[in-house]
DNA sequence: ATCCCGAGGG
DNA sequence: CCCTCTGGAT
């Protein structure tokens, strides 16, 4: 979860190379609510909004301990009471933490990619979200975000979608719009 | 709708 | 120089 909370804005390799460090030195939820803000603020810096990603970690160790008993709860109602955690990033911990599928990821890969693809017309990402998944079997709902958002990073970029080297431009109502 | 953040790529 | 990078809160 925090390093979901740190992801925003920023590359996973970037985030993987604050949380070797940062994992550490703050094991648990107890360790968030009791750090330093200056501190912390640091520690994650180079992902970029630091101060408040700083603030929010901070918060939410202090929720966890406070109502949760310092444990990750796995409820989608009781993971958006905590500080820096929308409906994307709780998505994440239900499904990846908690192997609970009943939502969709929907982050800006998904959102970007679905669009090219023709899947939605909606640019609200619950909307998105509910529309696939009147669309994909409830097997699929755990593995399509993923797949999308490494499709996303390594072909169907924000930028200059890479249409040629697409395995499935045939499918797609996007394909040259970029050239 | 705007702000938060800055390294890295085209 | 402009844009992007696994968003969320105000």
């Amino acid at each position: 979860m925090v390093a979901t909370v740190l992801s925003a804005q920023c590359t996973d390799e970037r985030v993987n190379q604050v949380t070797r460090s940062l994992f550490p030195k703050y094991p648990d939820a107890a360790s968030f609510a009791e750090a330093n803000l200056t501190e912390l603020e640091e520690a994650i810096r180079p992902t970029g909004f630091f101060r408040s990603k700083a603030r929010h970690l901070h918060k939410m160790g202090e929720r966890l301990v406070d109502t949760y008993g310092g444990e990750v709860p796995a409820t989608m109602e009781d993971l958006l009471t905590l500080a820096g955690v929308a409906r994307k990033t709780a998505n994440v911990v239900l499904s990846n933490a908690f192997g609970i599928h009943d939502g969709i990821v929907v982050d800006t890969h998904v959102k970007r990619v679905t669009h090219r693809l023709g899947l939605t017309d909606s640019k609200d990402p619950v909307k998105i979200e509910k529309e696939l998944m009147t669309i994909l079997p409830h097997e699929a709902w755990h593995a399509f975000p993923w797949r999308l958002i490494l499709h996303g990073r390594t072909v169907c970029k924000a930028r200059r979608p890479l249409c040629g080297e697409c395995p499935i431009s045939n499918l797609c109502p996007s394909k040259g719009d970029f050239d």
